[in-house]
DNA sequence: ACCTGAACACCGTTCAAGT
DNA sequence: ACCTGAACACCGTTCAAGT
């Protein structure tokens, strides 16, 4: 207990000054990412995070002004860090895959996101300018806008319920529990058990979003001019 | 606070006598839902719980090893009510659209539930029975066993994924967000502000599962035979 | 076997006080 | 203006004790 603690507030700390000037907002939320990273959403503490910044817990509310606040700093600041949008694909399925892959990726990097993400807000936040950065993209391709929204959701959703589905279990062990399934009880669970692991662990992520886009393309006239 | 303790004991412990003599397992996960469904994950407490039990804390740890064993529990518990796959659509393709519906409709009448997903687990619950059924349809249909777990894997991301960003935010601060934004940043998200609310809103999911079965359905010759 | 009481090591947050 | 100390009302959980 006592040695976590310590080598917790040398690993957030490190290359700093143990007596720090300023404590602003700023730092406050990148060491509070630093710790949901490492120990997760319930080892973000506030006293704990106090204890990283080397200061006394009502240091922070001079600058945040809850624990809410802070979590929901995070989301921002997260998606702030991924510029997902800003890669260079020629055509625009592909484009789309690339940025739902760094979206992924994204989450995937900050797992303590995802259960932050109902926290979240738009008005003013860099996931205002993602979504209209997204909708552009896919007006540029023809899409009307109730297609361009559609499209997005579907895809936003898919991710998001991707990375829920993955990091669900431990890597292997939902792999074990469908092979090792009682195969008279569950005889299509034991048959599709490796590839239903492979889609759980994310392997089939690209393939998912590339037959969504296909499917969402094709569906209704009116979506596209 | 004095007041609010004493309501909710009142609801959750409506029409039973007020020291009742089991204190089962069931009892005690029939009343965690109750209460998280009122007052939200973090509302659900051991020592709430007991409070509504009318019990000591302590008793609860005679029947669950301890809180995540409970927060595990609630999951099987909404899994097991909802009989998604019980129902009797014909083709194989409404007979999946209501079954989605189904699974959403339980995730959004329990919305405490969605953030604890990721605790679940598959083997011996109630949650395999449903994959198996599922996977069993869609062999039927004439997928292969690849097909059927990337449609159920798809599907199930899509869902949950579509009830996250619901419930983000509160019923209409979304749609607020949308068409307030500053239209000379963010003409795009102006532009379909109204029918980006619909997706956030649901009103769309059934119209985006069928555009992802269709498109799985049509990706690659090897998934249905 | 089943439940309780007291205790421990934590939480978020407020309020008054220091510099 | 920015930080601290002490306090309050909570947590989950363990251990020994009651019946």
């Amino acid at each position: 207990m006592e040695y976590t603690a310590y080598t917790s507030l040398m690993r957030y700390t490190a290359g700093k000054a143990r007596r720090r000037k300023p404590l602003s907002r700023a730092v406050i939320l990148r060491t509070a990412l630093a710790i949901a990273d490492a120990e997760g959403r319930e080892g973000l503490t506030v006293r704990r995070l106090a204890q990283a910044l080397g200061v006394t817990p009502m240091a922070i509310y001079r600058h945040c002004r809850n624990k809410d606040a802070i979590e929901r700093g995070l989301v921002d600041l997260v998606v702030g860090d991924y510029d997902v949008t800003n890669h260079d694909e020629r055509n625009w399925r592909d484009w789309l895959c690339t940025t739902c892959g760094l979206m992924r990726r994204g989450l995937i990097e900050h797992p303590a996101i995802i259960s932050l993400l109902s926290k979240a807000t738009y008005a003013g936040s860099d996931a205002m300018t993602v979504l209209e950065r997204i909708l552009h993209e896919l007006r540029g391709a023809g899409f009307t806008p109730r297609g361009a929204a559609g499209m997005f959701h579907a895809l936003m959703a898919y991710t998001i319920g991707s990375v829920t589905l993955g990091d669900s279990n431990a890597p292997r062990t939902l792999r074990r529990e469908f092979t090792r399934a009682p195969r008279a009880r569950y005889p299509q669970v034991v048959e599709a058990a490796t590839t239903l692991a492979d889609h759980f662990e994310g392997r089939c992520f690209e393939a998912g979003v590339r037959a969504i886009v296909d499917g969402l393309a094709e569906a209704g006239a009116a979506t596209r001019s």
